[in-house]
DNA sequence: TGATTGAGTTCCAATTTGGAACCCACTAAC
DNA sequence: GTTAGTGGGTTCCAAATTGGAACTCAATCA
């Protein structure tokens, strides 16, 4: 099976690996987070090929992560926004801070920290239940087939 | 650049992608909080080819997301068990899991529907302040240098 | 007139995939 | 006592995907 096909499995998670299970749509969409727009940008700030630059982007237009805007006519430029898709992307990258702060950094001092500006405090980020509010462990999710699950009517 | 030095980037979120830039790390990790634990578990359900399900469980156990736990001599056979930093990384998964249902489903139906045990109740992932427990949005937090920052002397 | 900018595209060599077949140490079944 | 699994890998190879460097093209700047 290759990679893509996994999008396939009746699994949420699977699809969201069609844009979050490579590395550098990640890291595009971080810099799209932190206020970068042109294609110029995002190579310079990366070191990511020009070619394979074309192609993330490409890909996360068709996702519907970017929208391709016009900011210039003759010659046409385009820049590269986030549509609400993602935007609210966010929310992963912001939980990935923060298990690799706690999880991955070894010890060593943390580069980048955040501020809620509604706050305004220091804060990261926590991933928690929608109904009752408490912080999310594995062990106390179960996951059931839901209505577009296919042995759903197994019930 | 290659994708892995991509990991040297002053960010968090970078060294993230190490673990979660990767299809079938997350579908592996996936299965693992769902219950799998050998080789041929992960294999069938995932359909992924047995030598790359080798190296990514080799690469997983590396970055400290598995343990190898011997589970019978003689032969030797191993299972591989979630460490409590592949535990945590349950909290981006789901993260994922409520961005796709909102924003990758196409209207279908979800697959997969989550039940919090401690409240017994449906429930999504949400993801929010540390601070003052609102739901986080890119708008609304700012990055700043922190103390493991090249530039954090210029303050 | 000649450099520069912005956004790509093309080419090619090197790496990474994925599939299938093979291996090895045992155990169970006939 | 031979044959058929089972569990967890490894090897081989062809095909796809990378990444780097160079090139294009239209327009502006000095």
């Amino acid at each position: 099976m290759k990679r893509d096909e996994a999008t396939n499995l009746p699994c949420t998670i699977a699809k969201a690996t069609s844009v979050f299970g490579d590395t550098w749509n990640v890291l595009l969409i971080r810099q799209a987070c932190l206020g970068s727009k042109r294609f110029d940008e995002f190579q310079d700030e990366l070191g990511i090929g020009r070619n394979i630059l074309n192609g993330r982007l490409a890909t996360l237009v068709d996702e519907g992560v970017f929208t391709k805007v016009i900011y210039q006519h003759n010659p046409e430029r385009y820049e590269y926004r986030l549509t609400e898709k993602g935007r609210d992307a966010w929310r992963i990258l912001s939980a990935m801070a923060a298990w690799a702060d706690t999880h991955a950094l070894d010890g060593f001092p943390t580069p980048l920290v955040y501020k809620h500006k509604t706050c305004n405090h220091r804060m990261h980020a926590e991933v928690v239940c929608s109904h009752c509010g408490d912080e999310l462990n594995v062990r106390d999710v179960v996951a059931l087939p839901g209505p577009g699950h296919p042995e759903f009517k197994k019930k």
